[in-house]
DNA sequence: CGCGTTTTCTTGACCGATTCAAGAAAACCG
DNA sequence: CGGTTTTCTTGAATCGGTCAAGAAAACGCG
């Protein structure tokens, strides 16, 4: 993968695209864990470095929910969306409703030439949903 | 506005909605620097603190682009979008091209009960896109 | 395979948006 | 006009992320 990005191939991003496979929307400070889970010296510069060029050539996606910090993910090219739980900030994946290119037009685009469409459904996992009806009825 | 929201009605606040309603998706240092120019007093917090209660309450809205500082704008109730520029990172609003509630529904809604759908498109604003053709062809 | 060039990594300082905390001031309710 | 509660001031702290300089590692080529 990275070799047909035309990167280099060094022990840091490899480990940096395994953690970013292993791991499902993760955040920065995991995957530095789980990269020196395999190599305990990389330095955070390093993993950031590395997302940074994974994410640049394509091979991760990053996504930054507000009020979050950035998380990555390996699923790429796919356009696909996510869903954030307001209370306890999981997120899971949706495909589009739309189409293969979905919201990807806008009504008026405003002159803008738009190569993507970004997607964020906000609301309550199962989890809090089921913990917020327990709440209200004690 | 603040009365009917069951908030109380201070100076910052009412300055803070002012400037929110007289700028365009302002980040907070620009709100804070047009509360001074009528409250040359007003502490940073005391900003942070009006905008935190407003959004709250649903009198100004929030968003937040990746690689953004938090941005505010009066527009509210009305589930319209934004187009930010990669380049300069400006901000314009757009309708929704789908229907009332646009993208609200999910193809698989993984369980979760969703209430808002928010969507920005990414791509080039009209000025940087003319700069990038100027580029190319020199 | 070894060398030189270029990219990447290490180390450690730094930054800036936002938040926390404690006390003073101001709104609201009779 | 008090008393209570919320909000504001002041000032420090947090924390994700970035910057900078030199050391180390990849790659391309002979």
């Amino acid at each position: 993968m990275l070799r047909g990005a035309a990167l280099r191939v060094t022990r840091p991003r490899l480990a940096v695209l395994g953690a970013v496979h292993a791991l499902s929307h993760a955040d920065t400070e995991s995957i530095i864990a789980a990269v020196r889970r395999d190599l305990p010296q990389v330095s955070h510069q390093a993993v950031y470095d590395s997302l940074q060029a994974l994410t640049a050539n394509g091979l991760v996606r990053r996504i930054q929910p507000s009020g979050s910090v950035a998380r990555y993910e390996s699923r790429v090219g796919d356009n696909h969306h996510h869903v954030v739980c307001r209370l306890c900030g999981v997120i899971a994946d949706v495909d589009c409703a739309v189409a293969e290119t979905p919201c990807l037009t806008a009504a008026d685009d405003r002159g803008y030439s738009i190569d993507e469409a970004e997607v964020i459904y906000w609301g309550l996992c199962p989890d809090c949903a089921a913990a917020q009806v327990l709440d209200h009825q004690p």
